[in-house]
DNA sequence: TGTTCTCGGTTCATATATTGAACCATCGTT
DNA sequence: AACGATGGTTCAATATATGAACCGAGAACA
């Protein structure tokens, strides 16, 4: 391993609940020599990756760091960070899929692919989602901020049959979205299309998207979901990643689950 | 020089004017061989501070920045804590601001904001300041620790003609800054560009950063001169409270001679 | 008071990881 | 088909990283 790994895996070794660390306990959790933690820190001190605090001699994240962080906002769109997660997406499930941002109280479509695959197949043509009939709308409710409850009860507009129409219907897919970690909608937006979909996180921490899958009802066999929630879960991953965010343990472990358990 | 730093100087390169960067330009930028750069660049990207845009092959800068800049903040607020400040103090002069931090012996910048008053205006690109030829680095020395002296002299680039080449001439801007309480720099460091900054203090007592206003020369008459002044105060008094430090006696002193002689 | 922790920081001989000239494969131009 | 870019790879030479031992300072303790 290079050095200047080691030296950057020392800045892993933050957190929100850690955010000062001295140097001998950052040699205990690097495992490291104290002299060659010492050096690294030295490095990334001159850096402005890390800076020491003056009383304590312990260190801490350096403002450097919000430099880059800004200017990688500034320079790589969202859209660019889910163009590959949402093109491997298409290529394994074989089916249309997009992905779809929070803006305030609105879901916006931010782009969609549709596979090759087959001659029939879902076409996105909206632009904003609603929160109570799309797989998207159900992620965002479940794991989006609490007023979108609330907005969503205030348009229960019934695209098909199977749109919910009232709070418990709603509410009761919205669980099924917690305890899954995963938004199924089976023809709630339009007749004979299911879709699935799967919350992305951003780095402030919050539900800030979702990547979904959808899919024409007659080829929406066990097996087929199945490859979709995985595949789902990857991307959803990798979209996180690329804008910064982590997926919560809560999520984690629903996914841990409904994967499991077959 | 440390293999590490050189991998973490290739950061540097990347701006909001050039955010992508293909390996063979980066060599010419850095003036390092390709292999070596090649691997600095790999482990980067393992690391998540770079990432190689599939289409082009070129590196851009990566989604870790975001989750790290976002915990460095979270840790430090100075970023929130002079937003407003800052928004005003531009509103208000009509002309570029920005915010500077002391790491170390290194002044970093932590955020700008151009006026969209006057169409020619500064245009803050670096990501440090050098203490030797700008408004922030004459506050630095001036207000902050000692050693910062004979860091500024460690480094006497030439950037204009008027840039301080001597530690007789810079320790003459010093002093004036001292008794005004303000840094001011008439195209020491870019041609035709004027900066007026003021020093800001943490809770700890000590200099924690600078507030300052660049100008073009062309526009910076001393009716300006008198208002950025004033202005700059404001800022730098509601910047310092709100990272939990107190203004010196000595620069309010200096800023209550500065101001009344006028 | 002296003993004994732990802390941040430093030293130097040893050994290991870094380096770069030369190389290859591929692409778009001429 | 020859050229000049590009991104990427190899391997001997060597510059660089390493860590056991060490230092001085401060805190806890008896």
């Amino acid at each position: 391993m290079s050095s200047a790994s080691k030296a950057l895996e020392l800045l892993s070794l933050f957190s929100e609940a850690k955010p000062e660390i001295g140097l001998s306990e950052m040699c205990r959790l690097a495992k490291r020599d104290k002299a060659t933690t010492y050096r690294h820190l030295q490095v990334l001190e001159k850096a402005g990756f890390v800076e020491q605090v003056v009383t304590s001699k312990n260190y801490r994240l350096g403002p450097a760091l919000l430099q880059l962080g800004r200017m990688r906002e500034a320079t790589v769109p969202r859209k660019a960070g889910a163009e590959t997660a949402l093109a491997t997406l298409a290529e394994k499930t074989g089916e249309t899929v997009h992905v779809t941002v929070l803006s305030g109280l609105t879901l916006f479509a931010l782009m969609s692919r549709e596979s090759p695959k087959h001659s029939t197949r879902a076409v996105i043509d909206v632009t904003t989602f609603p929160l109570h009939a799309t797989a998207s709308g159900f992620c965002a409710v479940a794991f989006g901020p609490d007023e979108l409850l609330a907005a969503a009860c205030d348009n229960f507009e019934a695209f098909t049959d199977l749109t919910p129409m009232t709070v418990e219907a709603l509410e009761t897919l919205v669980a099924t979205a917690r305890t899954t970690g995963m938004g199924l909608s089976i023809g709630r937006f339009e007749e004979e299309i299911n879709s699935l979909s799967a919350p992305i996180f951003d780095q402030t921490g919050q539900f800030a998207g979702a990547v979904s899958v959808a899919s024409v009802a007659s080829r929406f066999t066990p097996e087929l979901e199945n490859i979709i929630k995985a595949e789902l879960i990857t991307a959803s991953r990798e979209i996180t990643k690329s804008w910064g965010g982590v997926i919560p343990t809560v999520v984690e472990n629903a996914w841990a689950n409904a994967m499991s358990s077959h």
